[in-house]
DNA sequence: TACAAAAATGTAATGATTACAATATTATAT
DNA sequence: ATATAATATTGTAATCATTACATTTTTGTA
């Protein structure tokens, strides 16, 4: 466990969310998941600690962490929603081979066309697609 | 019309794609459609042109172009994909407010971990989210 | 013109997400 | 501690995008 419950619980407080047992374990389950779970994901593992759970819980949750600044969406372009918590800025690349997801960071000098000057960016996506090393190498040595 | 019928023939058939009148429709909308429409809205526009279209069509259509490097799937977050003529690399910035989009170029230097040296990057996708500099005076005005 | 291959169609199924009303839980004032 | 109001959670049904698949239509070629 990386945060403490009473960690989570001041976290999501400072952000004027009610630490409620099912938020504080959907914000455990992210701080812990490095993978971009879906609400698929996170109900099936969470369900097993709460049976409970709902899966409309994990919607309202994550859209209500979103709200607040805690949780960022991502999409990797087959038809689900992710989630992960806010972090340093980074981007991702997911392997067409073994889908596994890589976080990585990347430097992005953006030239914003005349139209769109003085625009003001709060958010940005970066995903990469690609076959990973590991993926290449297994190949290679077919 | 961007490009005449023979000139999208033309390119389908370099492609390998027979070129059906299904198929020269669909690609002379992504020609002239520049905001990157959805299934739903290439059908809703077609199908006033030739009342037989089907849906499924549409999306077999795309999935091809896809195959054959024609077209680039171009997903904006909101549940639903979009497509787009492939062309020179660009990404994409979505007002927030007016839910217009804009294409945008952009330098980038990606530091891939060392976990990923040797990787293929074969495709990527940038999306930036804000407010355009429209809606911005839009609220300035106010 | 006939026939085989390919394209297009229409319906039903799937899967993610949302809407919403009902129930349970929590926070607050007394 | 208790009552009450506000909030959180739940479960079901609805919606919407996408896919599967069998059937029909069109096309290309002998």
């Amino acid at each position: 466990m990386i945060n403490t419950q009473e960690q989570i619980t001041k976290i999501l407080k400072d952000k004027e969310i009610a630490p409620s047992y099912t938020r504080i374990k959907i914000y455990d389950y992210l701080a812990k998941d490095k993978i971009h779970p879906t609400v698929d994901e996170i109900f099936i593992d969470l369900v097993k600690l709460f049976p409970t759970l709902s899966k409309t819980t994990v919607y309202n949750s994550l859209k209500l962490f979103i709200e607040k600044g805690l949780v960022r969406s991502v999409n990797l372009h087959d038809n689900k929603m992710r989630y992960e918590l806010v972090r340093s800025s980074h981007g991702h690349f997911k392997c067409d081979t073994c889908s596994k997801i890589y976080d990585i960071t990347m430097e992005i000098n953006i030239n914003l066309p005349k139209e769109l000057e003085g625009t003001i960016i709060d958010d940005y996506h970066h995903l990469l697609i690609g076959t990973c090393s590991n993926c290449l190498n297994k190949e290679n040595s077919n």
